[in-house]
Order: structure tokens, then C-alpha cells, then sequence
DNA sequence: TTGAATAGTTCACCTATTGAACTATTCTAT
DNA sequence: ATAGAATAGTTCAATAGGTGAACTATTCAA
């Protein structure tokens, strides 16, 4: 039993890194202006969580706040993100994506999501469907899991 | 059809960065000793490939060559592996784990997986099987894709 | 209204990565 | 046999990304 689990934990992390590595090759070929994958991960996020905070960020990538600000300082050089306080509770700074960096997001997704696409032809419509339940459902039981030890 | 894919490489996305954020929790907490999880991983792939190089090591994470001398340095510093020269072909150096670092890399994996495998018990046997020859297999379809547009 | 909590920034320091220039070695084609 | 291409690895300067502690500013709570 013990075997089987560290055979099969060896098999996950195996395919995992190839399957990592592969994305981060497409999404550095597909962004094509100044941004680094992580930059564009961050960038991402803060345009589909509108309202979002550098806490939210910290939580979100498991990093301090102290890597998001220098993060988010880089954005904001780039003419992609700006910083708004919010005047009745003035602790928060909430983020949004420019115009500018709006633009940067949707062509770029395009890009990737052709990428992967492709490859997803190969797989048929039940397949994908179960492979990404299993994942989610994986990412929900850790998820919990965590939340549980820290607390 | 492009709205059904983007939606499911979204969720695909999300899942998997929690997944690998929750990964990386587990891995900070149980490396305990002064070595990064990028440092681990590195030891351990020495570890599971006897006799590899700097190059193979480059071409496993994506990275170039100078990154990995550095990263090669820091373990050399710690005690951690050895460097051998091939006295055959003096250009390649070889690289294995030391006796210190077996130990490390033991020890470690012994209690990742026990906490990875503590998630997995809420998935049954087949669940498992197939969710992971299914990322084996999209492993497999990207390393072909990219191998063909870099040939 | 004082002290705790929260949000964010700054700072010093370290790790990780890039890309170009370099050394050393081996292979290859004439 | 040898000139030059190819390969393996290192060094170096620059940048991105990360930590943790100390700090400012603000709000909450007893």
C-alpha cells in the first residue's frame, strides 16, 4: 500500500513538472511585450477579481505582502495596473487593470488558450471533463486541508 | 466551442495553481533543513538520475544552463552532492547525491507524501488511476507538441 | 481613549533566472 | 592532420522574485 502511494505520488509529480514546464514554454512564447509569466499571472488575476487587494494577492500565490508590493510596483511602472484607496476604510488600496493592460490580457489569453487548445484535441469531451473534476476536487480537498492546520 | 474551451482552461487554471500552492505549503513545511523547494526539487531529480548532467538538468526545468551552475553551486556548498568529471570526455561533468543528501531526500519524501497521501484517501482507486494517466497523457501530447515546433 | 489589529510599504538580504562572453574539450570535414 | 564547428560548463552583471522585521497609517474594540 505504502509502494503504491509513493509509485503513484512519483507518477503525479512526474507528469505535473512536464506538463508545468510545457505551459510555462507556451505562455513565454505567447507574451510577447515586457511582462514575465508571473507578472502576467498576477496581472490575471487582479482582471478577473475586480476590487482586489495586495492581501488577496498573498493569499492567493501563498507569497508575503511584502513580494506583492514589488510585484504590483512593477505593473504599476508598466502603465498596466493603478492603485485606488478606498476613502471610508483608508487601510485598503484596491487594484485594477488599466485600459492598457485590459488589452495585454485578452490578446494574450487568446494566444495560450490556442496553444493549449490544441493540444486538448487529442482528448476527448468526457476525458477533459473528468480529469478536470478530479483536479478541482483535488485542489478542494487541500484546500480544506490546509485551511484545517491553520487553524 | 471557444467559449466551452476558454471556460474549461479557466477552471483547469484555477484548480491547478491551487494545487501547486497547496504543494508548495506542504513542501516548505516538511523541508526543514536550510534548502528552498526549488533546491529539493533539483537534489531529488540528481537523486532519481544517476550520472546526470547540468544540461539534462536545464532541459528538466526549462532553465538555462548558467541558472543551473548556480543553483549546482549552492548544493555543492551545502554538502549535498559531489561533481564527478568524465574522464572520457572531459567536457561533461557528472553529478550524484551524497550520502548526507540521500538522507535529506529520504527523509523528506517520506513525509511529503504522507501528507499528499492523506488527500488522496478521499479518492477511490480507479478515481486516482485515471485522473493521473490522463495528466500523463497531456504530458505526453505537450512534450510531443513542443519537441515538433522546435525541430 | 488607549491599545490591539489590519493594510500596506520599505529595507536589507538572499535565491533564481537570463543572456552574453568565456574556457576547455571533442567532433567533423576537407 | 588540422581548422573550425559543436558541445559542456562557468563566470559575470543585471533583473525578478522572495523573506522577515520594522515601520506608517488607519480602524476596531474594550
Amino acid at each position: 500500500m505504502q509502494i503504491e502511494l509513493k509509485e503513484l505520488i512519483n507518477r503525479y509529480q512526474d507528469a505535473m513538472n512536464r506538463v508545468y514546464r510545457n505551459v510555462n514554454i507556451i505562455m513565454k512564447d505567447k507574451i510577447h511585450s515586457d511582462i514575465t509569466t508571473d507578472q502576467f499571472s498576477t496581472l490575471q488575476y487582479i482582471q478577473k477579481h475586480k476590487q482586489c487587494t495586495s492581501t488577496d494577492i498573498a493569499h492567493e500565490f501563498g507569497v508575503g505582502k511584502s513580494a506583492v508590493t514589488a510585484q504590483i510596483n512593477r505593473l504599476y511602472e508598466k502603465g498596466l495596473i493603478e492603485r485606488n484607496r478606498d476613502e471610508s476604510d483608508r487601510r485598503n488600496v484596491y487594484l485594477h487593470v488599466t485600459e492598457k493592460g485590459i488589452e495585454l490580457v485578452h490578446y494574450t489569453e487568446d494566444e495560450v488558450y490556442a496553444a493549449i487548445g490544441k493540444n486538448l484535441t487529442h482528448f476527448d469531451d468526457e476525458e477533459i471533463q473528468s480529469f478536470i473534476r478530479s483536479l478541482e476536487k483535488l485542489a478542494s480537498v487541500m484546500d480544506n486541508d490546509q485551511r484545517g492546520v491553520n487553524s
